[in-house]
DNA sequence: GGCCAATAATTTGGGCCCGAATGATCACGC
DNA sequence: GCGTGATCATTCGGGCCCAAATTATTGGCC
């Protein structure tokens, strides 16, 4: 951002543009400001914390849901993250190259596949998170306190939504 | 999203897993309903407006910009849109050669590039967009109307400072 | 046992994505 | 005029991204 236009001069382009389309303004500024931040925050977080380890964004995200459930089915990281198989099995294969994580076929059901974090994965979230933490609440902490819940709740609510079939 | 775990058993999950880290729950919660959401909306828009035309969403980022500012330099689009110039390029090539989008140099200064719509271009926006709005409109619905203002204001602030040098 | 539809993960092909390198153009000082 | 450093857009290489096709396994059902 910090380019040539204000988020407010975009705005009021935006407005004199369309006033003859019949539009839901409002609408329009929560999603818009919803992908710039979400892109902003991304950014920073690459910056600061995934970068300078060689992490991509998407290779966090699968080390991040592994962590979290010890051992965790390819699948449920694929709809936990919020990405295809597809690109799942390519990530898991740069981190399994580079010994962050091991896969194993189940005993239970030979078609699926169990993912850990190898002790070397394990490290390294314990001592990235904190990291991550941190700029998490740097950013965060530009919302007033009494409105953090609420904007949790409203991010909720637009995330039920929209993945609501149509 | 609509996995295995649900969004609040994902939440208690990682307080538990996480509890002897000293850390900020709340910017974890808002900053991950951050993400969950963009996502989630983002793959709706693309569903139902986006793929019919077989359109990506960088693709219609840079026609909207475009749209917007009537005639822009690419280095605009790309600051605008929250993506590089490298990426650029290529999205410019692939919408110039279906003839949306015309590219040409500038006058004044011949190291710019500037990027008009085509008239088919043109039709295009003028006819997607208001489907892109409706869509909008029905995740937004989601959030109590007297929330709205105050959630584009919290995400703005995000990302003001997720963009602020460190 | 032997077939068969359902369900997994992976591979494939084409597009997006970035940083770094490249080549063109400009502005400025002399 | 003529360098010289700054500023553009593009290209290149490697990784991510998805839908569709492929390969493997499972659980009925006979």
């Amino acid at each position: 951002m910090a380019g040539p236009h204000t988020l407010a001069e975009t705005e009021r382009a935006v407005e004199s543009r369309l006033s003859d389309m019949n539009l839901d303004f409002e609408a329009m500024a929560v999603t818009s400001n919803l992908f710039r931040a979400a892109n902003a925050v991304r950014n920073r977080l690459e910056g600061t914390v995934l970068k300078p380890h060689d992490l991509t964004w998407t290779a966090f995200v699968v080390l991040w849901v592994t962590w979290i459930w010890e051992e965790v089915e390819t699948r449920i990281i694929a709809e936990e993250g919020g990405f295809s198989k597809a690109t799942l099995s390519g990530v898991l294969a740069t981190l399994e190259r580079r010994g962050l994580v091991v896969r194993e076929r189940s005993a239970d059901d030979g078609r699926l596949v169990i993912v850990r974090l190898s002790p070397a994965g394990r490290r390294l979230m314990r001592r990235l998170f904190p990291l991550f933490n941190q700029q998490e609440q740097a950013v965060v902490a530009a919302i007033p306190a009494a409105d953090r819940p609420g904007t949790a709740e409203a991010l909720r609510r637009m995330t039920v939504t929209a993945s609501e079939p149509r």
